[in-house]
DNA sequence: ACCTGAACACCGTTCAAGT
DNA sequence: ACCTGAACACCGTTCAAGT
């Protein structure tokens, strides 16, 4: 991780692309403490106010992180609406809670860069062909980006900063907080914890979005 | 703002909720930076150590931030569950963007204090009355507070630290926010731009909103 | 028991100076 | 043009000392 220290100089030592994947390293590895300036510089070998010739300040920084990571959310197949909404919607899912320190990032700011963009003109294109007229079709689109993102975001919400565990594990912590619940004040609660560490992860995030997409494909008569 | 201070002494001189309410005040005039431990200590008239006397660290005030802003989201009147379910996510929802600050710090960390059980609970009661289930009305509350807590996160991600402005305002912005996406690369994003100025806030949140009780009315065959 | 001042190890950011 | 060291105004947190 410690890179030998360039030697100064008039020329450009970085691009913008090594200090954002410094950013990403060191946010997968440690969560968002981790992903200081300071810290960020030290990895690409340079002195802390040297990112300052990159990028205008640290939210900078983070937008261009949330975009490397919308880069390589790939486009669905071609193919019937509902199906390629939903392989847009795990593919989004998973760079994200493969990424759980950009997460507070990406919902912290207005999504409006270039691959932002993209994904979300994908969206429309594909909602396009399901009987949901324009005006519901934007509104269907904003509504399916809340329910990705916001899955991610509580899916993320409990784990330690740095990678999330294993299903495995998950299931474990989600047994261990049941325990916790006090059942007789909160006994569906209770109940509910149980039946939610049968599934983690993709598999509840995926009943959720097909509950989600009914409603919108019933919206469209 | 500023409180005349306190003698130094051995007898309390504060309680929890005087630090908390002062956090909060601090967080919705200035957005989470305003909310610091030192300022925070500054505000109750006190010195910023002292205020781990009271919490263990800066997670435990948030945690109690939290709290504080579940605890007076009122439970719904009695009736059929739909409009229940309708009512508890409204005023949950309301609860959150009139503190545009805390919603990152409730979507951060896991919502396991007494109030957000208490939510819980309730939404589980009335989702007992639904016809779904016990396992997928477990899935379809936790599938619902991912709208409503996703929706309060995309609803306020866009504005400045502080309180959200006025609808009229932010409807402006959002005609703005039109004007500046490339409209021959994403046409069809600069179109939904458009539709989604027309309704801001809690139109947009109860439409989405009625599509997945829609989609969730509809597994309970 | 509760509070204080002082300190520690950090932040993001700015600025004048070097090459 | 790009980088540096040094500084500024902050953080959260710890600790020994006062009452």
């Amino acid at each position: 991780m410690a890179e030998t220290r360039r030697k100064p100089g008039p020329r450009r030592a970085l691009t913008e692309r090594e200090i954002v994947d410094a950013a990403l390293a060191l946010l997968d590895a440690g969560g968002a403490e981790a992903a200081s300036i300071r810290r960020i510089a030290a990895a690409v070998g340079v002195a802390p106010n040297a990112v300052y010739t990159y990028f205008p300040d640290k939210a900078a920084v983070e937008r261009a992180l949330v975009e490397r990571i919308l880069e390589d959310v790939q486009a669905p197949a071609e193919g019937d609406w509902r199906p390629a909404v939903e392989a847009l919607a795990i593919g989004l899912r998973s760079r994200l809670v493969a990424h759980p320190g950009a997460v507070p990032l990406m919902l912290g700011g207005p999504m409006d860069g270039p691959h932002a963009l993209r994904l979300g003109e994908l969206l429309l294109d594909l909602l396009a062909a399901s009987g949901l007229d324009a005006a519901s079709a934007a509104r269907a689109s904003y509504t399916l980006m809340v329910y990705v993102l916001g899955a991610a975001a509580l899916e993320v919400a409990d784990g330690p900063p740095g990678p999330l565990p294993p299903e495995a594990e998950r299931i474990a912590a989600r047994h261990a907080a049941l325990g916790e619940v006090p059942a007789q004040a909160f006994p569906r609660t209770a109940a509910a914890t149980g039946v939610m560490a049968t599934w983690v992860g993709t598999e509840q995030f995926l009943w959720g979005l097909r509950r989600v997409l009914d409603g919108l494909e019933a919206a469209a008569k």
